[in-house]
DNA sequence: AATCTGATTGACAAGTCAGTCAATGGCGGG
DNA sequence: CCCGCCATTGACTGACTTGTCAATCAGATT
């Protein structure tokens, strides 16, 4: 008789804690911004004392730099799977890379608030850049093989870098669209968008509406 | 004798006072995010007294209001200049937009972090997304209505809203990305990337170097 | 049951920041 | 030359925030 399905208990294993506390870290600055994160809201939102944060985070920043380093494995986690789940084919490689970055368990509200919070900070701060740096550097290199098998396979006029680099900032502006244009469009407009540009990139291989082309 | 050319007056005319605390908002904001931008920082830059720039902002939420609106307004009076001397051909307009864009002037390292910084928080601030939202959308607007003439003119199989959101996001995209990524890539690289964009939406005007191709 | 360990709380200290205000200073008009 | 007006300063306040810590509490072990 450990678990008890209703109440959580007060006290709570290390690992959970800190998770809890790292969704509501993600929840928090979604919601008001990182200007405007403080340790009490946190806690709130955690329905704790902002001690028990510091208990477990040692300080602030700490905890920023743990939350977005848990945000960026998870997507990075995500997308490996994905990939080992698409096979060779290095056109299903790439729609399984663009549908991992619309499947709603990742793209939550709060998930999209809390990286632009971080973006915006990362400008003048190093120690950001550096944290999801590198994890962004396996997604872009991983990116731009695909898109050099692409080009490769039915010979477009096309740096694969380049075609790389336009893919995911299209990936990325939509997402940004959706969390801070004024009148948002939807999901499935972002989704369009995306496959739109991929056609344009390799249009031997991908129709705008993203279905796929025999050779 | 009014001017003196060399050390500026103790006290400055309203206007002028209010722009050197503008400018040295945004640089503040670039140099420390939107978190750590506080007022006796940007007094500091300005090299004024805080107290004086509450006197002429109230408060700092208005500060940063009427900073974005600045940069937003700033922006705008540029873009639509450019355009109002490109003539009549969209080919020629959208070049002018672009070449805005990378306009070394406007796209300072400052400025770009300031944006950087309150795009960052637009998420969670409604006014922020007003405030910027309106002037938005008349460049949205327009750059539709450009990318709508390119399709009739030579009848690409294009969605004119979507043609202008690629290119607008990738714009975007690549300026975050010369302002947060680890190791990022030059200007040049950059207006490359939109210039291949550019062609590969509209083949039959552009080359990827950005040259015009002829009917 | 007694004890031990580690999670948890809440009160507190120290520092910071936005905003206030009375006093000062310089500039232009009379 | 004087006066009034507005810009400017810098000390001050009150609120808030981060971080500390001693006391408490729950659960496991013996």
């Amino acid at each position: 008789m450990t678990a008890d399905p209703e109440k959580p208990p007060r006290t709570l294993a290390r690992e959970a804690r800190r998770l809890q506390v790292i969704e509501a870290t993600i929840a928090t600055l979604a919601a008001r911004g990182h200007a405007r994160t403080t340790l009490t809201e946190v806690a709130r939102t955690a329905g704790i004392s902002h001690g028990l944060v510091l208990f477990h985070f040692d300080s602030k920043e700490k905890l920023l730099a743990e939350t977005l380093a848990f945000l960026a494995e998870e997507y990075q986690t995500h997308w490996q799977a994905a990939l080992d789940g698409a096979g060779e084919d290095p056109a299903d490689q790439i729609l399984a890379l663009i549908a991992v970055d619309f499947a709603p368990a990742l793209t939550t509200q709060a998930r999209l608030g809390a990286w632009c919070a971080f973006w915006g900070e990362a400008q003048s701060r190093p120690d950001y850049q550096t944290a999801c740096g590198e994890k962004d550097a396996s997604y872009v290199a991983k990116m731009e093989t695909i898109c050099a098998a692409l080009i490769r396979q039915r010979s477009y006029p096309l740096d694969p870098v380049i075609a790389a680099r336009i893919l995911r900032v299209v990936i990325e502006g939509t997402w940004l669209d959706l969390m801070t244009l004024h009148t948002p469009y939807a999901v499935d407009e972002a989704r369009r968008t995306v496959m739109t540009a991929l056609a344009l990139c390799f249009p031997r291989h991908f129709a705008q509406d993203g279905s796929r082309l025999r050779a």
